[in-house]
DNA sequence: ATCATTTGACCCTT
DNA sequence: AAGGGTCAAATGAT
């Protein structure tokens, strides 16, 4: 992978350090009676946030495999064809993504070796969804075109902080118009900008490991211009309290490797609400797709990942998955999912290998085989 | 006043 | 040449 500056590495090291704190302060929790489940589901919340984080930080390969199958919340499904099978019509666009990101090269700046991958989002009708469900990146509306052949119009996105911090990352919003409650998003690029690491500052964290922690990965300053709905805030905050971490059929899959998978939605984002022709009103109230990605990146050519959203369900809690692809991208490891706390199963499961691993600082990601 | 979105024009890729 | 992607001025929102 392209070299990774210190500063940057520096943050890696700290995010995945704090993030096996936190799997061994769940453990703790765990086997004490008196521990809270939301204790301890807030700390589930950080362990994948931080790891979500690394991931970031790290553009490593991460990608949505598997089914979720929350008390109606999102299913997500991987697929590395394009998405015409799962309900868009338009191949051009699918075809395109299989065709451009054969190799990637996240050495070079040149937007066509640019990684993609491309997931799609079903928003189930007859409910709007409550608020921006989204990745953490703010993201900014830079053009909307028709295209050939689609009913609806794509929206193009890059990140809020461009020119500020040059970040690269884009993403286009598609709605399917075979099954208009479909999104099809795909996203390009990598993103360089800090906030993905600011979003859950480990200051903050550090401070609120104590055992009556509450969710601290809320909504930073820069964002409160843009939600300020409560109702929002809530619902963002459902989801989090919401997640529940699961692992099913992790057989035996290289563990070494970032078993993780973690998937979030943090209350930042700038997206506003798509006009009507993209989002209508009877659907999503506020944006959801606009809002909805995950601030990771696959490294694999295209991918598509799929997610059924049940916006009822999901305020009582959501949930994600996501891979690390290695060759057998279909393997269906680990499944975070995330379901009310208060229906569902009031255990976390967690098979991560946490135990004992121990991060050395001196630690440095070019090392050959790392990745590999 | 500042920042985000809209939208037609322009550029690039196929 | 056609279609997709981006730019940027106009417009809107806060």
């Amino acid at each position: 992978m392209a070299s990774m500056g210190d500063w940057e590495q520096k943050n890696l090291v700290e995010e995945l350090t704090l993030g096996m704190e936190l799997a061994k302060q769940l453990q703790i929790h765990l086997n004490v009676p008196s521990s809270s489940r939301e204790t301890r589901e807030v700390l589930v919340q950080k362990i994948l946030t931080s790891y979500e984080k690394a991931l970031s930080m790290l553009n490593f390969g991460t990608s949505l495999v598997g089914e979720l199958h929350p008390v109606g919340g999102i299913t997500i499904r991987n697929s590395e064809s394009p998405p015409s099978h799962s309900g868009s019509p338009r191949s051009e666009d699918s075809d395109r993504d299989t065709r451009d990101e054969r190799q990637i090269d996240y050495g070079s700046s040149s937007r066509k070796s640019m990684p993609r991958w491309t997931k799609q989002v079903r928003v189930n009708p007859g409910m709007g969804l409550e608020g921006p469900l989204d990745d953490g990146f703010s993201w900014r509306k830079y053009g909307q075109k028709a295209i050939l052949g689609a009913k609806y119009p794509r929206g193009y996105y890059r990140c809020t902080h461009r020119n500020v911090q040059g970040c690269l990352a884009t993403k286009q919003v598609q709605r399917s118009d075979e099954d208009p409650t479909i999104f099809e998003i795909t996203y390009r690029g990598r993103h360089t900008c800090t906030q993905a690491s600011n979003l859950l500052p480990l200051s903050q964290l550090r401070e609120n490991q104590g055992p009556s922690t509450n969710i601290t990965i809320e909504p930073q300053q820069n964002q409160l211009h843009q939600e300020n709905n409560p109702h929002t805030q809530e619902l963002l905050l459902n989801f989090r309290r919401g997640l529940k971490v699961m692992t099913e059929g992790s057989d035996s899959h290289d563990q070494q490797s970032f078993p993780t998978n973690t998937f979030q939605f943090p209350s930042t984002s700038t997206v506003k609400p798509e006009n009507d022709s993209l989002f209508p009103p009877s659907m999503v109230e506020n944006s959801f797709v606009g809002n909805f990605s995950p601030p990771f990146i696959s490294p694999s050519d295209s991918v598509t990942n799929y997610y059924s959203v049940s916006p009822n369900e999901m305020q009582h809690g959501f949930g994600g998955n996501k891979n690390f692809q290695s060759s057998e991208s279909e393997l269906t490891d680990h499944i975070i999912s995330a379901a009310a706390s208060t229906t569902t199963s009031p255990t976390v499961g967690l098979d991560f290998p946490f135990g004992n691993v121990n991060f050395d600082p001196n630690f440095t990601f070019d090392n050959p085989g790392f990745l590999s």
